[in-house]
DNA sequence: AGTGCTGGTCTCTTTTTGAGACCACTCAAC
DNA sequence: GTTGAGTGGTCTCAAAAAGAGACCAGCACT
């Protein structure tokens, strides 16, 4: 099978989906794909998907993010049924985050992603640059 | 080559890449994700993946965008080298907003990202459904 | 002269995020 | 026994981002 043709045909499924027929509104891909858009969700599920890490690790992994937002997204990542959050009854009580397999089924196109950002980032910091020179 | 090998040397490779060595801070990749992560910068990336649209036709496209919104998500994907923006001279001045090669190229791996959130949407739901009733 | 369409900007309010103090608990060192 | 650190958070307040809606110049049609 020609993969452009498959590319336009599968293109034109999901645009469908997308505008639900003329229309962004009330579509349940953006309510999914604006879940993990969020500024660390993304972030997060890449670490996860390394293997599981508890609270404090997680906190020194990412030391920009604030507790606040790590407590909040990994509820939101929790909630939405990609992380699953257990806790052990160690002395001081341990909580370990590890991705459901819902979850490692999103690393996988999101990791398609993260590559291309990977491989892109260049043209993108010249493009910023180039832009800001028109701008002076 | 096997597929489940190739899979995971290339997350090596680019979570070597993410973590910069240890830890996540000043990571281009990071960078590059943030700035297509925005809420409404996938959206405009999809809908401008199909043709070409006008200020204003994006506006009635997507309802839910306030103009302030539509005009900084398309000056920063501008910015960032996704987005072509042609002013045109008619009576009214028209302008144009298109994707650029490196904005094509990046629609690739968002639709493979879309297309698992319209496989899984549903899923999501449940998860959903199923965190609030034990929240009750 | 009034109305509408073009692509925006400006201001104000609400929501989201960030920074950092605080908390109860336990363990280990002093 | 008392201090200090590590556990996983919550609470409060300030800053940043986003949403709502008024406004604007220019032109066409009526």
């Amino acid at each position: 099978m020609d993969s452009k043709i498959f590319n336009l045909k599968a293109k034109l499924e999901v645009y469908k989906a997308m505008t639900n027929g003329a229309n962004f509104a009330d579509c349940p891909v953006r309510d999914v794909i604006q879940g993990i858009s969020g500024k660390w969700s993304s972030l997060l599920v890449m670490a996860l998907a390394e293997k599981p890490y508890r609270f404090g690790e997680l906190r020194r992994l990412v030391p920009d993010i604030s507790q606040r937002m790590l407590t909040q997204t990994l509820h939101d990542l929790q909630r939405d049924g990609y992380v699953h959050r257990e806790v052990f009854p160690t002395k001081p009580p341990s909580v370990e985050y590890s991705l459901t397999d819902l979850g490692r089924s999103m690393f996988d196109p999101l990791y398609h992603l993260v590559q291309w950002a990977e491989l892109n980032h260049d043209a993108v910091r010249d493009a910023r640059a180039a832009f800001n020179a028109t701008q002076d």
